[in-house]
DNA sequence: AAAAAACATCGTAATATTGCGATTGAATTA
DNA sequence: TAATTCAATCGCAATATTACGATGTTTTTT
């Protein structure tokens, strides 16, 4: 009990949620926009912007790098972050079609 | 500690995580889907559908019931469930705006 | 080589989520 | 009215998430 039961939905309903799951923390959006907003970004910075300690947003950008939103490469001493835009643009794609899927008439049934 | 520090964030993205969080999970995108197929649905077909619980069901509808995206009426013994056009065009239009607001470029800075 | 700087990881506590059986509540039917 | 049906709610167990101090690791600087 307590765990996601996978197996009973199509791997597409599976991976949207995954996705959905990746931004649905204010700390994890707040980094996003951050490295949108600078289109390049180092650790350090977002632990001073955000007021989390490091330990904490070293584990929110390590959950934005598993599922490949974002990519480090280390740059000396430290790590520069940046927004994967392959990933990204793959986001918005799957966003748009799941809210696509529904041209919702202005009317509800109900 | 283990709670999220919404006082750290914006409104804005902390609205952003919850409205994230709603759709994070199979057993809601399977929900959503299928009011949007047949654009009105009862509880117990999606029972049947799902395989999870009626209880489990439940609580899955009033979390999608609490965020407004989906609205439900009492029809004789049973509850019709379907999608709050309103609000499903305005998550749209915020996921949308936020994955708009990198046009990321194709080559990435690091 | 020693100290410092920047992150990552570990371990742990607090809280949230998921799932379901059992029960309750409301409306319909016999 | 009693039985039935459908869904909401309660209570609990299992697991996941969030947060952070402490420690480890890697690179730079002294």
């Amino acid at each position: 009990m307590g765990t996601t039961k996978t197996d009973l939905f199509t791997k597409k309903q599976n991976e949207m949620a995954a996705m959905a799951k990746a931004i649905a923390h204010p700390a994890r959006i707040a980094i996003l926009q951050q490295l949108a907003r600078t289109n390049a970004c180092i650790c350090g910075d977002l632990v001073n912007e955000l007021g989390l300690a490091q330990a904490t947003i070293s584990q929110h950008l390590k959950e934005l790098k598993n599922v490949g939103l974002i990519q480090g490469t280390i740059d000396g001493v430290s790590v520069c972050y940046c927004i994967n835009p392959k990933v990204w643009n793959q986001y918005k794609g799957f966003f748009n079609d799941f809210f696509e899927e529904v041209t919702v008439s202005d009317k509800s049934c109900c």
